[in-house]
DNA sequence: ACTCAACTTTCAGTTACCTTTCAATTACAA
DNA sequence: TTGTAATTGAAAGGTAACTGAAAGTTGAGT
């Protein structure tokens, strides 16, 4: 984790970086504008603390650019007075937060970490089998990197022989997991769907294989 | 786009929910904590505007429990006077951003803009899918370089669909985030809309496809 | 070689989605 | 207020995709 910190009062810049070494994070400071970008333009943030007054620049010029370098670089912005229009139009360049001097270390603390806990929100939700890719929130399936045409009954199949992650699922609780009560489906139609996955999975290195008497489980060819 | 609004004074929740559907976005309002949170069990919403002083809970149990039904919905909190304290847990406990009241509705609304492009992940207010463009700010559309008109509904619904930027998205979900509470049209009006989407974009290289089963997602052709 | 589980194909019934129509509602202008 | 236009969504009928029973074929294991 490193940060950037962009603000012209050497006293401040020395708490903020304090605070930051607290929280294990990293950072570079620089008191104008100009430093901090070229700064950007080498080296990639995991964070921006920025200053709207500085000597040199505009702040939300400052802002603007880094945007161009960084975009998806969380800005904390901490200033002393911002006016509405101003906090308006950093908000829509991207600014993700503000801060009004004077503030409490602690607060800083707390506003870096929620920055950081958003950014970080994105989970994995991809399950993978040699060329076969599963999305487990939109349930699309990929192979390579051509979309896996299927219907929901194929869909759920596959989706348990992914979850099984290559062991044996018999066609019984195949059947237990896809078919709900009223459903009264035969066994044998999970048959059908085995084979209709199969056509649609031959052209990849992943198969379906049958271990006879117990059931299926996906395998790499 | 729908947010729940937790706030007992009546005027200012019509403020807000006024600000929001001058921003084409969906509300639940409720004056109680509780109320709220039973909403928040049934549906899903992707903003929380919070009053903190509240005449049935604490604000900061009610921003708990929410964040643990909803862990990925920013929150906004709203509120007369706020501790130091009472930030620095607020922001701890997942709140993404604080307004003192009184507040400009200008502000709220560059607060709400500024959350949305934050978890939507998106830094510029301008978002283009093939010759469709659309902009965040003044949700207007634009056709290469036509303005389209839609309707309400349909501007919601296809900035779900470009929001989700090309991914699959569910009747269900449409819905959900479309209708309020007290609005209680069937699912199949989902379709309608779709049909009428597909007929004004028939003229471009954008087309809304079908995963039969699963839902609809933009498609460049 | 025999047996039976598994494979394959066919096809009618079902379901999900599409499309049009139209009455009710809402927005807005006069 | 009244009149007019735009928007909305329920209803109904159509179409294409999906489903799974039936029936015949294949092939692994004994």
């Amino acid at each position: 984790m490193k940060a950037l910190v962009i603000e012209d009062n050497e006293e401040i810049a020395d708490c903020i970086q304090q605070s930051l070494q607290h929280m294990n994070i990293t950072s570079d400071h620089f008191p104008l504008g100009k430093l901090g970008l070229s700064a950007a333009d080498v080296s990639q943030y995991n964070l921006l603390i920025l200053d709207l007054n500085l000597p040199d620049m505009d702040g939300l010029s400052v802002l603007e650019r880094f945007k161009k370098i960084q975009p998806d670089t969380p800005v904390l912005i901490v200033s002393a007075r911002i006016t509405v229009e101003a906090r308006v139009k950093g908000l829509d360049l991207g600014a993700d937060d503000y801060l009004i001097k004077p503030f409490q270390l602690a607060e800083l603390e707390a506003r870096v970490r929620a920055l950081f806990r958003r950014t970080a929100n994105e989970r994995c939700t991809q399950i993978k089998f040699g060329h076969l890719a599963f999305n487990q929130n939109t349930k699309e399936y990929w192979l390579k990197d051509q979309p896996l045409e299927l219907t929901p009954r194929e869909r759920s199949v596959l989706e348990l022989l992914l979850r099984k992650n290559g062991r044996v699922m018999s066609k019984k609780s195949i059947a237990d997991h896809i078919f709900n009560f009223d459903d009264e489906a035969d066994i044998s139609s999970i048959e059908i769907y085995i084979h209709r996955l199969r056509k649609k999975l031959s052209k990849c290195n992943v198969a379906i294989t049958t271990k006879r008497g117990l059931g299926y489980l996906l395998t790499q060819t």
